[in-house]
DNA sequence: CAAAGCATGTAAGCAGTTACATGATTGT
DNA sequence: ACAATCATGTAACTGCTTACATGCTTTG
């Protein structure tokens, strides 16, 4: 999966410039690329290389020329053809996971303080998608069922969010029972190394 | 956050070589990387170099020698300061979610079928990280709160795995209500190409 | 006898990131 | 006056992937 087949997608839907394709992408909340113009840009001039779209140069006064491009048949071809094909498990790269497995290393404070950072991050990305939600940008409704499958993606999306809030919201939970019952301050250090020597 | 953080983290248990670095991450469920050569020995390499680990080299009998690496103060302080930063946004690439986007351009039973071999991708994928969890590897567990984060960590991937099968199987469910409301089939084609062009 | 495991490493390449470069127009 | 929007593109870099390269040992 890389960015070629959403910029195939979204032209399926209608011509598009790369400047509009990239706010496309970081507008969505679903489309995982940032839309950076290297990313765009360059997949539309390899795009172009193969065939896949075709260029409609349109100047523009004291503007830059606005280049649209359009999906050519042999384009909707390797979209269709890429819908077809075995779909892939979604790759999740978390962070904070990545630091809870060596929370151990911290103390009740540090730890307290690195999920309250973690939920507060989280709140203020929920809110910023419910917003984007509320705003919403034009998006491809071609037939009901087209319409439909992007409001479900997008409520799918904010939903992870909100399950993961949620997670730490427990975790955080657990943290004032356990340390209702034991208070006191405790940092493990690796048994291999000397107590004492590294104190930040 | 990159694989160095998570082979300190590693290390802050106890010390590894490579090969048991690179087993840890391709068995684990909650780390993302693959665990290839390049990835751990590279980085391991450059730890090395810059003073966050020592090797001590043990030759075997008949085998490639072992390059045992341990984590020095430095490196430890390295990963307190990563623990003690701030958390990043979960990033999900979801290959599914791009493809449902344009899942309009297919035909009911297209839609269906991609619908259903995404389902049993994930039925075989959760399946087998039940098992690896039965199987249980060693895990760090140096306080009875590391125990228990390595836990929730491994109980929380697999629960997001179970709730993106939960969703498709809705999915399924309203585009078998959908397609008993008004079952022909219909295929929509993007309004700016002529029809009847290219027909897969 | 083949496959899996032990154990190290390198080469080539893809996908994506930030930052650089330019410059007019419109809104606050 | 400053920021945002419109509009294109390039350079340098990071992180990660697959595949290549070697070769012995244990298990099925």
């Amino acid at each position: 999966m890389s960015i070629r087949h959403a910029i195939l997608g979204f032209l399926s839907w209608k011509p598009l410039t790369g400047y509009e394709l990239k706010k496309r992408f970081s507008d969505a909340l679903s489309f995982h690329w940032s839309g950076n113009n290297n990313q765009v840009y360059g997949t539309l001039l390899a795009l172009h290389r193969e065939g896949a779209v075709t260029v409609e140069v349109i100047a523009q006064e004291k503007l830059p020329a606005r280049k649209v491009y359009t999906i050519t048949e042999s384009g909707l071809g390797e979209l269709q053809t890429w819908l077809a094909s075995e779909p892939e498990l979604p790759v999740v790269k978390s962070d904070f996971a990545s630091r809870l497995a060596w929370a151990g290393l911290l103390g009740e404070g540090e730890y307290r303080k690195m999920l309250d950072s973690y939920a507060e991050l989280l709140d203020a990305h929920i809110l910023m998608c419910g917003e984007r939600l509320k705003r919403g940008s034009e998006k491809p409704d071609r037939s009901e069922r087209e319409a439909g499958l992007w409001y479900a993606i997008e409520e799918h999306t904010l939903a992870l969010y909100r399950a993961e809030r949620a997670w730490v919201g427990e975790l955080t939970d657990t943290a004032r029972a356990g340390s209702d019952a034991s208070p006191e301050f405790r940092r493990t250090w690796p048994e291999h190394l000397e107590k004492g020597g590294f104190q930040p």
